[in-house]
DNA sequence: TTGGTTCGTTAGTGGCAACTTACCGTTCGT
DNA sequence: ACGAACGGTAAGTTGCCACTAACGAACCAA
């Protein structure tokens, strides 16, 4: 998941279905300055976590951003932080007591 | 900031501060299985996102968590999602007047 | 000051993944 | 049914990044 939005060629595929709507591979192509099967590679990692959906027109394969993806990331967020925030809690009462 | 949480060991580095507490550089080498000058490296990575922050007790630093990183991914999570469905409304308009 | 930690940095190497070129299957128009 | 367009896949290469090893700096204790 986060593996998928590491890369940076993804983050502009992902910017450019956001800002431009669904569109067909080849258009995709156009936008982004790197070779077709280099975009459908990236859409394969992109749809097996969840983040773009893709829908056959025809010979055309239609892609478009997907919820699932980004409900996963917010729901770890949200989770992380209050871990983190416990975890630090103990941290401090952990070495309150070492000081005595 | 992505590009930092894409390095798995990265992710591991946080899981460790976030479920163990603040800890030093070398506690940290010692419970992640790698070297402690890349933890130095990847710790560094994540302080310039601001992931991190360290503080000098004597001759070792302690890193914590830092919350405006994760801030700062919440709030482009929040606007891309919104602006990719004003993105598909926009779509669907267009592609209706198409086909009149 | 001297020895022992603890940490950051540099140089160098190995491995992985992103990219391109070439090929094949599928689908639509004629 | 045939040609063309669109898209996914395979193989191969290149570039980048994570990692280790070695060195150097700062700090504390004696």
């Amino acid at each position: 998941m986060l593996d998928a939005l590491g890369d940076p060629t993804r983050r502009v595929i992902l910017e450019t279905l956001r800002t431009g709507g669904p569109c067909s591979v080849g258009v995709l192509a156009e936008r982004v300055p790197v070779s077709r099967p280099a975009i459908s590679q990236h859409l394969k990692v992109l749809g097996a976590v969840g983040l773009v959906r893709h829908e056959s027109r025809g010979t055309r394969n239609i892609y478009r951003v997907h919820q699932s993806g980004l409900d996963e990331l917010r729901n770890w967020l949200d989770r992380f932080w209050g871990d983190a925030l416990d975890a630090y809690a103990d941290h401090v009462r952990r070495t309150e007591e070492e000081r005595k």
